[in-house]
RNA sequence: GGGCGCAUAGCUCAGUUGGCUAGAGCACCUCGUUUACACCGAGGGGGUCAGGGGUUCGAGUCCCUUUGCGCCCA
């Protein structure tokens, strides 16, 4: 060994913590992430990440999916291809703005008191802070980022991206405004898509209210979960088949407390009663439906049907009012306004009780629409709302098409078939079942409720005002104009675009739509004209802007476009090029909601304004991490497990390649988990309690393992307020002994790394020839070509958990366990092993790295120097950096390369069968023993070349003769008596004879079960021929272990 | 209500077109510490593959069914 050994600054283990600041440095320092548009006759890989919300830092879900990106990138990038991930936030509208509200209720003001302007500038101070804290969490676990490019949904580039998209669609047609029932969130105050409404069930009743008629003859009794609205009921429905249908449709009914007269209407939508039914609502059905068209979507369909009126009863605080549509007020009603949706029906129902019309009161479990939000039940509510006609052929249409026909099945009757247009049939989901979530959803999809009544988001570009119909802008035939056209007019002229529509009492709702400057001034106009002249003429004219903001999605839809520059990269130098070289991305990596929310309409913006491009080719859907007892990790459980804990106490590695090993391709991965104590710093398992909902949340106080009478709050106490935490009682931090499986798997690395560079001398370059080398070298290398093969097809088909036990399995099994343990003995003498030693660390380092960045990188530079020469077999060309190495290429030689690990196998067992016997006759570890073989036993000794001597501790092998002796242990192996000597003094002889008994009895076993499979006929008759051979084989060679063992039972006695 | 997934060793999970004696990591038991690693090494025990039925020469794997759990969409 020389003075300076690559290996002497390396400590005795792997300390995260100590290297991986330093790493991201040097990482960031030489650009190894910096991607560039289009690059010399590389293939483009790319990546958009799923921009995370500036609510809150980022959770364990992140982490996993941002460690498969990072590994399909830092693979693709060793690989040859030019990479780009591109990372960003999302600016989440109503999530941010309800952070941001609950802080300024904190600091003693509100949203309203400060203004929206002052509002705006406290959610950015927000939003900058979580940004910093988002990007430092994704350089912290290593994601090799091209962080100059980080993008955020409302900068400049993205709201330039959302202004020309929604001024495009709206040209063409494919927004409009409309009055229509909405889900209304009565807490944040804002309409929401159909997929931000969650449903819950809900422990309510069955309210059955009588309803008298007008002339006298009786009454009806409608059913009702919801009597409050029966203030805006506008019919009484039955269903046509009903008995007593013919008897009562078309007379009236007089509305109690209202006093509105209102029709009795036959409509098929109407359960009829049928107390043995298996179905709950025709249980629980009185035959009569209330009809309230402005508060239930069902109703306002029924309402359409029936040209019935709609009365809107309610505010948009979901309290009863008289200020939008509800006019019949008589002085009974009347008593009712002000009240909250709650109180009002107390009121109500206390009404009908009182004046005898309460018929009866079921408990009723029902599905109830709730904000995801704000989480209070979602009020039907009628407003004016943008739309996006996502059911068109254009959108809805194409995003069907771009499916991959063979995950799906046909195409539904009203949508246009494939054609051999760009990106027709390219998209792909991995795992393939969730092709289906996709094609189902689009199936029943329902245009898009784009607008939001919010200050926090890409403010809507629509001018509006109200004009008589005499003052249209164009004469007016059409009749109904409810969704409104696209008209021709000075505006237009102007380089904006101009929609009417015609609203009640006569009146028309003109709104303009004004393109971003950057289209504006590239759209060929008579008189140019800036957008700001634009828009001072536009309000010169009594037009207003539209104080709503667009969904958060909308802005999400066009990342793949927004963060390449779409639509005009010139404008946005570092961008330029990226759209022709990157856009279609590699492949999506997501969770499987967002398929719904975000993924479809990706799709769906991307192909309509890149003449059918796709935004990627491949959607990979990972899991989602549950706590150990399968429950969804969340805040309010407090039983997630924070990334940057486990980094800090684990390192970056480690949480990477167990997130890595954990993703399989089923739904749900468990991960137990337990608390770290403040007092002590040991992880234990926490005691559990049941919640009234019924999870299963760690007890607020727990009790250190240590030491009882040292107590510690946990998450949930802590979130909960049911405990509070303080010097005394501290938090405690949670984590997962899961990982403790990647910190070993790092530190084994870094040892056996270690002990390699001690054993290399930096001696100048030779020459290797691996033919002439011993088995391990060989075997080693033949090793390595199976695991890069192994490894390349695993991440080709997203199978991540292979990737990693195939790592595992190779640098811990094969390259530390064998091959480092044989050439222990050689090592120190063999220049040439040292050299074929100093190219398999070179890989490993290479294959890790994409899973283990950091640690490799760390070890790299000590490896870089250690290895001098080049293998042929291996193509390992230099690099300073090895984030930027290249991926090892092997070139072995087939046939050989099988028959060295047929014969490792072979070699392997007897060891296996070798090491049991020492470990059995309690032989110490350094006591060496004897060997005594028949000749074809000894062939396999020779032709490994001191495998089986080292790895068994055999100092002498001898040819098994009839005189052996007596004092050796007899074993069988491939048939064969073998013996082995030397073990200790004494021979356990009751041993021996328990172990061969059992093997006996074992070997028969098997004989009798190989012997009736070969018997079987039918299975001579249809088992494949090979499949037939291997099972003769092995009967020959459990026979022959059988004899061997049989015979050694009887010498023993 | 519809769709999807899961149920394999004490725990967390592999087991890709049905075909070797069902595997791994952790935990457990025995042994081992003058130099790669105790975040370790050697050896070992432990599974009627949720229950029932079916197809097949052959089922953890395919089909039906029951039970339990979870997720997504209504």
């Amino acid at each position: 060994m020389t003075e300076n050994h690559p290996s002497k600054k390396l400590a005795k283990s792997y300390i995260p913590s100590e290297a991986e600041e330093a790493i991201s440095a040097l990482w960031s320092q030489v650009g190894a992430f910096q991607s560039k548009a289009a690059s010399n006759n590389r293939k483009p890989y790319s990546i958009v990440i799923p921009p995370p919300n500036v609510t809150a830092a980022l959770h364990l879900g992140h982490a996993l999916n941002n460690t498969i990106q990072d590994v399909l990138i830092r693979y693709h990038r060793m690989a040859g291809f030019a990479t780009m991930w591109m990372p960003g936030t999302d600016h989440a509208g109503i999530a941010t703005q309800a952070v941001v509200e609950k802080r300024l209720l904190n600091d003693g003001t509100s949203r309203l008191e400060i203004g929206r302007d002052a509002f705006i500038q406290r959610t950015q101070e927000w939003k900058d802070e979580y940004e910093g804290i988002i990007i430092d969490q994704l350089i912290a676990m290593g994601a090799s980022c091209d962080f100059d490019r980080t993008r955020f949904t409302m900068d400049e580039i993205c709201a330039n991206a959302v202004r020309h998209a929604f001024y495009t669609l709206f040209q063409d047609g494919l927004i409009y405004r409309g009055k229509r029932l909405v889900n209304w969130d009565p807490v944040s105050m804002t309409a929401l898509a159909d997929d931000e409404v969650e449903m819950e069930e809900v422990e309510g009743f069955m309210w059955y209210l009588k309803y008298p008629l007008d002339d006298g003859s009786g009454h009806v009794t409608v059913a009702t979960t919801r009597p409050e609205t029966m203030l805006g009921d506008t019919a009484v429905a039955v269903n046509p088949n009903d008995s007593l249908a013919n008897d009562l449709v078309g007379k009236m009914v007089r509305l109690p407390i209202v006093n509105r007269l209102i029709p009795i209407i036959a409509d098929d939508y109407v359960i009829m009663a049928d107390p043995e039914s298996e179905d709950s609502k025709a249980r629980y059905a009185s035959g009569f439906l209330k009809v309230t068209p402005a508060h239930d979507p069902n109703d306002w369909d029924i309402g359409l049907r029936h040209d019935l009126p709609v009365i809107n009863i309610m505010g948009p605080d979901a309290k009863i009012s008289n200020h939008y549509g509800w006019e019949d007020i008589s002085e009974e009603s009347s008593k009712f306004i002000g009240l909250t949706r709650e109180e009002a029906r107390e009121a109500v129902i206390d009404w009908f009780n009182g004046n005898n019309l309460l018929e009866e009161i079921r408990p009723y479990t029902h599905s109830v629409g709730h904000s995801y939000r704000s989480h209070v039940p979602i009020e039907p509510w009628l407003s004016s709302q943008w739309y996006v006609a996502v059911t068109d052929d254009r959108l809805r249409g194409s995003a069907l098409r771009a499916q991959n026909e063979s995950q799906v099945p046909p195409l539904p009757d009203d949508v246009t078939i494939r054609s051999d247009l760009k990106g027709d049939g390219d998209l792909s989901f991995a795992p393939q079942r969730y092709a289906r979530t996709y094609h189902s959803w689009h199936e029943g999809i329902r245009d898009w409720c784009i607008s939001r009544q919010l200050w926090w988001g890409h403010q809507i570009p629509v001018w509006v005002r109200l004009v008589p119909v005499e003052k249209s802008p164009v004469p007016l035939n059409t009749e109904g104009l409810d969704v409104g056209i696209t008209i021709e007019s000075e505006w237009t002229l102007k380089g904006a675009a101009h929609m009417i529509r015609e609203i009640g009492d006569d009146m028309i709702e003109e709104a303009i739509c004004v393109p971003p400057e950057n289209t504006l001034k590239r759209i060929d106009l008579n008189t140019p004209i800036s957008e700001i002249e634009l828009i001072s003429q536009i309000e010169d004219e009594g037009f207003t802007r539209d104080p709503d903001v667009l969904d958060t999605w909308f802005s999400s839809a066009l990342w793949p476009l927004s963060t390449m520059g779409w639509p005009w990269p010139e404008d946005f130098p570092e961008t330029e090029g990226l759209l022709e070289f990157y856009n279609p991305t590699s492949v999506l990596s997501t969770a499987r909601e967002i398929i719904t929310l975000w993924v479809s309409r990706m799709v769906m913006f991307n192909r309509y304004f890149l003449n059918g491009q796709l935004p990627f080719e491949d959607v990979f859907i990972h899991a989602m991490v549950q706590d150990g007892h399968g429950q969804k990790m969340s805040k309010s459980l407090g039983n997630g497990v924070d990334p940057r804990d486990i980094i800090f106490s684990h390192g970056a590695d480690a949480m990477r390649f167990t997130l890595v090993q954990m993703t399989t391709d089923t739904q749900d991965v468990r991960m137990p988990v337990e608390m770290v104590c403040p007092h002590t710093g040991i992880a234990f398992k926490p005691e559990f309690v049941a919640t009234p909902e019924g999870y299963l949340v760690a007890a607020p106080i727990q009790s250190s393992p240590e030491d009882g009478t040292k107590k510690m709050v946990s998450a949930y106490g802590a979130t909960s307020g049911s405990a509070e935490p303080d010097d005394l009682t501290p938090l405690a931090r949670n984590t997962s002994s899961k990982f403790d499986l990647g910190r070993n798997f790092a530190n084994k690395l870094w040892n056996a790394t270690r002990f390699a560079l001690g054993r290399i001398d930096t001696s100048p370059d030779i020459r290797i020839s691996l033919d002439s080398r011993p088995f391990a070298d060989r075997w080693i290398v033949a090793r390595l070509a199976k695991t890069v093969t192994a490894l390349e097809s695993a991440l080709a088909s997203y199978q991540f958990n292979t990737f990693a036990d195939t790592l595992y399995d190779f640098v811990w099994h094969d390259v530390c366990d064998r091959y480092l343990e044989v050439i222990k003995p050689t090592i120190d003498n063999d220049p040439q092993q040292q050299a074929i030693l100093a190219n398999i660390l070179d890989a490993v380092l290479r294959i890790m790295h994409p899973v283990c960045p950091f640690v490799t990188e760390t070890l790299w530079p000590h490896v870089r120097e250690a290895k001098r020469s080049d293998l042929d077999e291996i193509a390992l060309p230099d690099s300073e950096i090895l984030a930027v190495a290249d991926w090892p290429k092997v070139t072995p030689d087939n046939l050989s390369s099988n028959e060295i690990l047929e014969t490792f196998e072979r070699a392997n067992n007897l060891v296996g069968l070798l090491r049991s016997a020492r470990a059995e006759q309690k032989v110490k570890p350094k006591q060496m023993i004897q060997l005594h073989v028949s000749r074809t036993i000894h062939d396999l000794l020779d032709s490994t070349n001191g495998f089986i001597e080292v790895l068994a501790g055999i100092e002498e092998v001898t040819i098994l003769d009839k005189t052996a002796d007596l004092k050796s242990t007899l074993l069988t192996f491939e048939g064969e008596e073998i013996r082995i000597s030397g073990l200790v003094n004494e021979v356990d002889l009751e041993a021996q004879k328990n172990r061969l008994t059992k093997l006996v009895e074992d070997k028969r076993k098997q004989v009798t079960g190989f012997q009736t499979r070969l018997k079987n006929p039918g299975y001579l008759q249809n088992a494949k021929p090979d499949v037939i051979a291997e099972t003769r084989k092995m009967l020959q060679e459990a026979e022959a272990d059988l004899l061997a063992a049989e015979n050694s039972l009887r010498n023993l006695e």
